[in-house]
DNA sequence: CACAAAAGTGACGAAACGTCAATTTGCGAC
DNA sequence: GTCGCAAATTGACGTTTCGTCACTTTTGTG
């Protein structure tokens, strides 16, 4: 074998560049959002992040906007196979839901460890639920749901619906617990399981 | 009298021009994001749907953001009493949330009737949750729960949290019922009651 | 009517945007 | 290695939007 042992990836430099590049900004991106705010972050703060010039940002992104989406997209990338590992291995449809929030109340906490302003100033006024990324996971809570209804393991509901309020709980209810000096993690994904699961009578304090 | 019979409402001409400017600011800007999608539109667009000049603008807002939360809290400001009524005429705790969610998703059709962009472009409804009024709204279906707890009528839970659990629930669900073709509102509050109030078995259809 | 305070105006400098001709870098061919 | 081409980077430049401010107009008051 003449060749070096790397055949496996064929990756030139270029790509690897490419790659890095784009990755560099988002990182940077990531940083001025935190620091400055969504709203008063300019390309040019990005750019100054990295060791590219100006003109390269628009080589990978049209806009801060495009950024954005980019970052919100790596982000359900990075969640729906923690998301698949815990409808895997779930021992009933109880268990999913639960390691579900617990998944994903893990994951905003670590997600916001960066320290700056406020959370909300991070994200733009209308944040966009339609990439492509985020209509994946968003599938994914669906089909869960939809087996669960055709295995009888949950009552035959409206599948769209309840994946969106599911969705939206997960949201609203994170956002609470972020807010919360003591990130408690447990003590939230137990709230939304019996909220679901039983109602009101389910989310009852257990005290 | 030699005064004017109007003198029960004090207002001169400076005021009341003040507020018909703001509120022409806020309607062009309506009209601007529902065209334009909100992050493509400017300052100038939005002023040159009135009959101000530009540096006028500055004078009621600091920013295109300044406008879509005024917006926002304005949609607040006009859902509160609505919901204080759903209130003050529930019959019971189930009526309460019911007829809350019902008022909720009236809005949300009513306040989407303006066509042009798709919905997630413009958006200047609820979404912010830290403006004033926005608060105001959390603050009202928060003390409302509580209430409910107290006087028996449900049991012991985290209010924060159902508050957020039910504005969560109301925004996605509502979002996926304006997606729908069909804006069925009552089947919709049907099944976020149902949900809330026993879980999966509640919100299962009726069929 | 006169005068002062408040509000409106639009031109102007500053800031951010997005482009592009020139340059550098990567990579295959010889 | 080096030659040549394509791809990527660069930063200066023209353009667009921003936000301000000196000036004008409007409103309220005596």
């Amino acid at each position: 074998m003449s060749e070096t042992a790397a055949n496996v990836e064929p990756i030139g430099k270029r790509e690897k560049t490419k790659v890095a590049n784009r990755q560099a900004i988002l990182i940077a991106a990531r940083a001025v959002f935190a620091e400055l705010g969504y709203e008063a972050a300019t390309v040019r703060d990005i750019i100054r992040g990295t060791d590219l010039a100006s003109g390269t940002f628009y080589n990978y992104f049209k806009s801060k906007e495009e950024v954005f989406d980019a970052l919100a997209d790596d982000g359900a990338r990075r969640f729906r196979p923690i998301l698949r590992m815990a409808r895997e291995n779930a021992k009933s449809f109880e268990d999913y839901l639960h390691s579900a929030f617990v998944a994903y109340f893990h994951f905003i906490v670590q997600d916001n460890q960066l320290e700056g302003r406020p959370i909300e100033e991070r994200r733009p006024h209308i944040l966009r639920m339609d990439t492509p990324e985020m209509t994946a996971v968003y599938q994914e809570v669906r089909q869960s749901l939809e087996d669960a209804i055709a295995h009888g393991d949950a009552p035959h509901v409206d599948a769209d619906y309840l994946a969106c309020a599911c969705i939206g709980i997960a949201q609203e209810v994170g956002s609470a617990m972020l807010r919360r000096s003591l990130h408690d993690i447990d003590a939230a994904a137990d709230f939304v399981t019996g909220l679901l699961l039983k109602g009101l009578t389910g989310a009852a304090r257990k005290d």
